[in-house]
DNA sequence: CGGGCCCCTTGACCGCGGTCAAGCGCGGGC
DNA sequence: GCCCGCGCTTGACCGCGGTCAAGGGGCCCG
């Protein structure tokens, strides 16, 4: 792991606010782990003996139903920390874990996190941070698709996306369509429907390449009351 | 606080198993708060500077956008805590809560706990159990939504709600269809019809009271393929 | 450079569930 | 006992988004 690797590590808000050394004690001499595109990391209701921290590449969380189908309840990326909770939960990963693009990761011992959470008390409140950040993003999807619109949603992601708040932007989608389809809830196809209808807005599209001309009207279209385009 | 009071305490997952000084100091001298229907206990972006535990009647967690609609996230009752996690996340809460009948709680001081925290790490260990049930119900959450009917949605609810995996159940919806519905992601209406369309499943409804012939039928269904009712 | 593959888009169709409105039944008040 | 109100149900309608299918454009490989 090299110094930039240990920036990224440090800014997650698991491993950023500890102290220098319980940090370093705890992936600082893990081996770094390369995986590539479409390998299983964990499957829902395996033994949860270890969470991951990303250095590079994408990794989706994922529920499947008896009869295949699957809901993404999260996509992480560099900088991010996954299945650190799913280990007090009697020890199940409450969820499926997926490589969707080569990958670079941390692999953190969970045996080893409990023990030094019993001597490292500012551990656990790291850990409660993290949970809770956690908790707030599942809570905000279910508000999202509980009550808005496809093209809101998409709206919604595009802005969060976004490194300003108001003015023009160009961004890069983050990974392929049906994968982010599904992370909102929706079909690719509906994908495409939404942000057709959001090129009346300013939103053009060409491949990944995704330009907004003004970043706060999209913000407004998504707080825009019942579900529909009220006119325009 | 009685007895019977401080059994339920102990039956939290939160409370319950840590020792019992521990849990004697958090909550034990605590008075015990009664609140009439319709009370808001807090409101999303508040500051978070306590948790509950539910001792009798029913809270509902909820969203509300900016014009007015509101989601339901969770609904919690007697041997239920919620709210613990917020208190790591920048000391706001990210949800409101309100009273939904007549209520019995018992408010825990968050500065109290994280004090608590750093000396009884056994309490951290807890904590994250807690977060983790949290963060699993809400997944769990979103997968239904995503991709069960509102019929499926209903009959999970009830077998969940069954205290048998099969043969006959009776049992009584906890609380008003209205609110029901919003915590099932539907409307009034639909859970209405979903009920119905649950008929020919061996489900009978008057009033609060729900009489299912066999919950193992109704599990059946609710993993049955695609969000229809495959013929029969 | 041509062909095939894959991903994305667009169209047609339709079923689920939201909306609006009417009807019903239980319960409380005068 | 009568009336009114409220919660629940039922019906009619329709828009959103899923499904199925065809079309188009980039990219790799032969």
């Amino acid at each position: 792991m090299d110094a930039s690797d240990w920036r990224i590590v440090r800014s997650t808000p698991l491993l950023g606010a500890v102290s220098q050394d319980v940090a370093q004690s705890l992936v600082g001499n893990q081996p770094i782990s390369v995986y590539q595109k479409g390998h299983t990391l964990f499957q829902q209701g395996e033994a949860a003996d270890a969470f991951f921290v990303v250095l590079g590449g994408w990794v989706k969380l994922y529920r499947v139903t008896p009869d295949g189908n699957e809901a993404v309840v999260g996509v992480y990326r560099r900088g991010e920390t996954f299945a650190e909770a799913a280990m007090f939960l009697g020890g199940r990963y409450p969820v499926s874990a997926e490589v969707v693009t080569d990958a670079r990761l941390v692999r953190v011992d969970g045996q080893r996190l409990r023990q030094r959470i019993l001597d490292q008390p500012e551990l656990a409140l790291s850990m409660l941070a993290s949970a809770s950040y956690h908790l707030k993003a599942l809570v905000e999807q279910i508000e999202h698709i509980k009550l808005l619109s496809a093209p809101q949603r998409v709206a919604e992601f595009l802005v969060r996306l976004s490194p300003v708040r108001e003015g023009g932007a160009a961004i890069e989608l983050p990974y392929e369509k049906a994968l982010l389809a599904n992370r909102l809830g929706m079909k690719p196809e509906s994908l495409s429907r939404a942000l057709a209808k959001l090129r009346p807005l300013g939103v053009s599209v060409d491949r990944e390449q995704v330009s907004i001309v003004d970043v706060a009207l999209l913000a407004k279209f998504v707080e825009s009351s019942d579900r529909g385009e009220e006119g325009f």
